[in-house]
DNA sequence: CGCGAGTTTACAAGATTTTTACAATTTCGC
DNA sequence: GCGAAATTGTAAAAATCTTGTAAACTCGCG
């Protein structure tokens, strides 16, 4: 019998895919909240884990994130709220397998459960690509054309940022807080220097930018 | 006339094994958890013991080991449910010789038991090899080059830690959460002290990493 | 005690990030 | 359109961070 660990704050839409599992033969283990549900996963090792994207307390990307951490590769659904942005960038960067968005119909969940059970055995190779670019989100690599380049680590999070927000304009500010943190103040020209060499490394007509676009007067713009 | 013994905590399987193997001329011995099945091996000294991974009490794993530690030959296979990460290091970590997912079909297991059994009889060793470095996984013993040399044992569980994990970029507290465990709180620098002795005993040149890159800023990547 | 394995420390070498300075470009009032 | 002011592009210098490595240290054990 498979082990369903379900981390939610929600006590009605918690008990409720509980009782779902149960009568579909699972066996269900609930959490209330984000720090109980990450100790139950690393000692419970469960086969499939179910986690609420928006917690008080440890969020579920930080549960995603440590579950990872930990070498564990158990099957990882988000579930999300409507209003919450929840692309295959951010998902991969966390570690997550799949997502479902609130509210949801228990069929549908049910039939992602399984999917995702169906197809994680086989180790799949992650990896979203634009133009002749493809980003391989496990190796942590880059190909332009084909051919292994090199970024370095602040490149590389600037580039997941950009995938995971594209088509938006994205103030320098935004983009220091969410790829650098609240901890570092760097500098907003800081964002302008790694743009460049972003550009340099990944722009296919060297000169005129065709993905890494300025918004001037605000920041930059990402057309994958 | 064949012994085999099936340790599962699945009543309903359990039987159902015990009885496909009975009208296909096999003599079953059945244990519901891990503790009396590993008595029962130890004592019925059987000829095959099939044994769930996932079980309460004394795990799958642990059975593995403990038979193997007992110096028991016995073919062994692994009855493992869908989400459970099954490699073949792991499976040679623990001394098994095959594995099955659940759910399976009768047949398909009988293949197994009868393909073992057949196969069983002449002395295989177990291993795993990448470049000119050859990991006898059951001797515990590593050789390059065909010559043997010794690894201490933070040294081989690092290693095969980076054999059951290739081609992925993975960061120091991932490494020292898996290989280390939760217990033990080292620095993260010991990582790297521990990589630079594979490097110095494994790697073919010297000076330029091939197997064990450093992804930097992040941590290492292992390329078979 | 002395040994061996494992861990930490220290520091040099190297890589990356940030800042800086100046050139190029854009914006905007006139 | 013109020119000043603001903004951005860019390369290179400066500051910071990361890693490789060896040596020092710790710990358990015969």
């Amino acid at each position: 019998m498979l082990t369903v660990l379900v981390i939610d704050d929600d006590d009605g839409l918690r008990d409720t895919i509980g009782l779902m599992l149960e009568t579909e033969g699972f066996r269900p283990v609930l959490a209330d909240n984000g720090k109980s549900g990450l100790q139950q996963a690393l000692s419970l090792r469960p086969d499939l884990v179910l986690v609420d994207l928006r917690m008080p307390g440890l969020s579920g990307i930080e549960v995603c994130k440590q579950i990872r951490a930990a070498g564990m590769k158990t099957p990882l659904i988000v579930l999300s709220a409507v209003g919450d942005e929840m692309d295959k960038v951010l998902l991969l960067e966390i570690g997550a397998d799949d997502y479902v968005v609130k509210p949801f119909g228990t069929r549908e969940l049910l039939a992602r459960i399984r999917a995702l059970l169906r197809r994680s055995s086989p180790e799949e190779t992650k990896s979203v690509s634009f133009s002749d670019v493809e980003v391989d989100l496990t190796r942590r690599v880059v190909r332009k054309k084909g051919e292994e380049l090199k970024l370095t680590r602040a490149e590389y999070n600037l580039l997941t940022y950009f995938l995971q927000n594209p088509d938006r304009a994205l103030t320098r500010d935004m983009i220091l807080n969410s790829v650098w943190g609240y901890e570092s103040f760097p500098n907003t020209r800081t964002v302008d220097a790694h743009v460049v060499r972003l550009r340099q490394k990944l722009e296919p007509d060297q000169g005129t930018p065709h993905h890494f676009l300025t918004v001037h007067g605000v920041g930059y713009r990402f057309l994958p």
